[in-house]
DNA sequence: ACTGGATCCTGATCGC
DNA sequence: TGCGATCAGGATCCAG
């Protein structure tokens, strides 16, 4: 579910009920997740305001009067305001209580989320991250530098969290069709002005996507369980088999990193 | 130092 | 209708 639009859209969901409220009880029902919630997460966490919900790469971080909350929403994770009393629902592994009766309930069938503990704003997790993709730092300079030396196919480049954090498959698979550059092509033979290109479009991308509420595909829902914008606003992602929009040639696919790979090898050719 | 691949898990979908 | 194979939005870890 989550690439970085449909995170920013639930930490956006979340905020006006959550932030301020102070956290009266942590219920976990199942703690295996990618990692173990830590059993001590609900007795330091429990009784502290929550002062803010930030984000940084698909990471929410819930920054409390000590220590922080970290978590992931993974693949298939999700977050719901409900009233307490509402009765779980399957995968439902976690509610955080909060003051005025409401719960931030977190849903994830495939586990490959997480909740973790951090005394303070460093913690692994965070601290090998690359720049934002919003930001100022991500820019045609620097993705240059990046892939000047790398062979890799440029879509492993822009999906790797230490060049830049944020840009998931669907993302990617968009960029690259915008800014005509095959997903295999070896990102150092790339030329300075697609990587210019490439960049414009990821942000461009991610700006829009973030304002549309996200990309809906399957169960995505906003946590107010409005969808976010149709998949069908998608130009490649998905669409193997059908025409371009641009060209008319068939859309088609590879694999890169055990992940699929839509193209247009009119628009995108090597 | 890089990089590709395996891996964690459940659910939806598709072909037979 | 049932069953098995295949495919999914992520990202760490490990072997080569």
């Amino acid at each position: 579910m989550p690439e970085l639009p449909e995170v920013e859209t639930t930490r956006r969901g979340i905020v006006p009920h959550a932030e301020g409220q102070r956290i009266d009880a942590v219920i976990i029902r199942n703690r295996s997740l990618r990692w173990p919630i830590p059993s001590d997460l609900q007795t330091l966490a429990e009784q502290q305001k929550i002062q803010s919900i930030t984000r940084r790469s698909k990471y929410l971080l819930f920054k409390l009067e000590h220590g922080m909350m970290i978590l992931h929403l993974g693949m298939s994770g999700s977050l719901r305001i409900v009233d307490q009393r509402t009765p779980p629902k399957k995968h439902d592994h976690v509610d955080i209580v909060l003051g005025n009766a409401q719960c931030i309930r977190f849903n994830d069938p495939r586990r490959f989320g997480c909740l973790l503990w951090s005394d303070d704003d460093s913690h692994a997790l965070l601290s090998k991250l690359g720049p934002e993709p919003l930001q100022r730092e991500f820019n045609a300079k620097y993705l240059r530098t990046k892939v000047a030396s790398s062979k890799r196919a440029i879509k492993s480049v822009i999906m790797d969290a230490a060049v830049v954090v944020g840009v998931g498959n669907i993302y990617a698979t968009e960029a690259l069709y915008m800014a005509g550059i095959h997903p295999q092509a070896a990102a150092h033979s790339i030329s300075a002005e697609k990587i210019s290109a490439l960049v414009r479009h990821i942000k461009a991308i991610l700006r829009y996507a973030i304002n549309r509420g996200g990309t809906t595909l399957r169960d995505f829902l906003q946590t107010d369980g409005k969808p976010g914008y149709f998949a069908q606003e998608l130009q490649v992602y998905g669409r193997s088999g059908e025409c371009c929009h641009q060209c008319q040639t068939v859309i088609e696919h590879c694999t890169i990193s055990q992940r699929r790979s839509a193209y247009c090898p009119q628009c995108q050719a090597e």
